[in-house]
DNA sequence: CTTGACTCTGAAGTATTGTTCAGGGTTTAT
DNA sequence: ATAAACCCTGAACAATACTTCAGAGTCAAG
């Protein structure tokens, strides 16, 4: 397979294919003749890796440490489920603040009638006073 | 007021205050004969507008657009509303968003026992998969 | 009066995750 | 045989929100 296939088959972009070779993230593939990039099958467990892993909230450096990790003999279950934890606790630190900030948003909202003149917006009076809004 | 009075009262660096000049989100300031940007006291209203819409979650475009609307005389109250509530959606998916990941990632974690070789790590087995977690 | 703290400018660097471009070779289909 | 479609590289660009740097002038304290 040459990589416009495998781009395709992963859904993502050629680009994508080579920025993420040149990452470390997957394989260097083998080359033909010409210099193209002739992948073998596995190419596509490896993508599958990094864009499942993407799903799941991972940054590319946090794909390439999980991927070190699988490829350290020594290293046990519990260290990656480490990683995983850590990543939960950081959602939910996310989470968290947005909400804040969305109840923060809809109390300005709710206090502004919609109508009127700007001089009187509740809205950017709020945001101008740093009242208790937050 | 000099500039790194009034970056300290507004709790960012110089650099960042000198960065909103630029940006246009505060009132470019007088020079004195050095040279040096003197301040009036509104510029810590200006800035807390600017750092208060940022934990609000809008970006500096959009507290320019904020700003922009603002002095627009023949603006409508509305529109600023109509702003405040497109932020609430746009936190809303995130927040949703964020919630799938973790949600997924929390069932990974739970089917990993935290002890044993890599071999047989359930969450690098299932990122793998791309199986029904999510 | 000198030293350290403060200020100025414009440019470049940082981190992230790629995309776009320029310039050129290869393969495939007609 | 030629044109379209594909592949290669390295570099530059994109957006965001600043920070850092180089090189130089200014101000306050002792």
């Amino acid at each position: 397979m040459k990589i416009g296939a495998v781009a395709k088959q992963a859904g993502i972009s050629v680009e994508a294919v080579r920025f993420y070779e040149k990452q470390g993230l997957i394989n260097t593939p083998l080359r033909n003749d010409s210099g193209y990039r002739v992948y073998s099958a596995d190419i596509t467990n490896q993508l599958m890796f990094v864009t499942r892993a993407k799903e799941l909230g991972f940054s590319l450096k946090e794909i390439k440490e999980l991927l070190l990790l699988r490829n350290s003999p020594n290293i046990t279950c519990a260290e990656i489920k480490h990683q995983a934890e850590k990543k939960i606790a950081d959602i939910e630190r996310k989470i968290k603040d947005l909400k804040l900030i969305r109840d923060s948003l809809v109390q300005l909202t709710n206090s502004c009638p919609g109508i009127g003149t700007i001089k009187k917006c509740p809205i950017l009076g709020k945001i101008d006073n740093k009242s208790e809004v937050i």
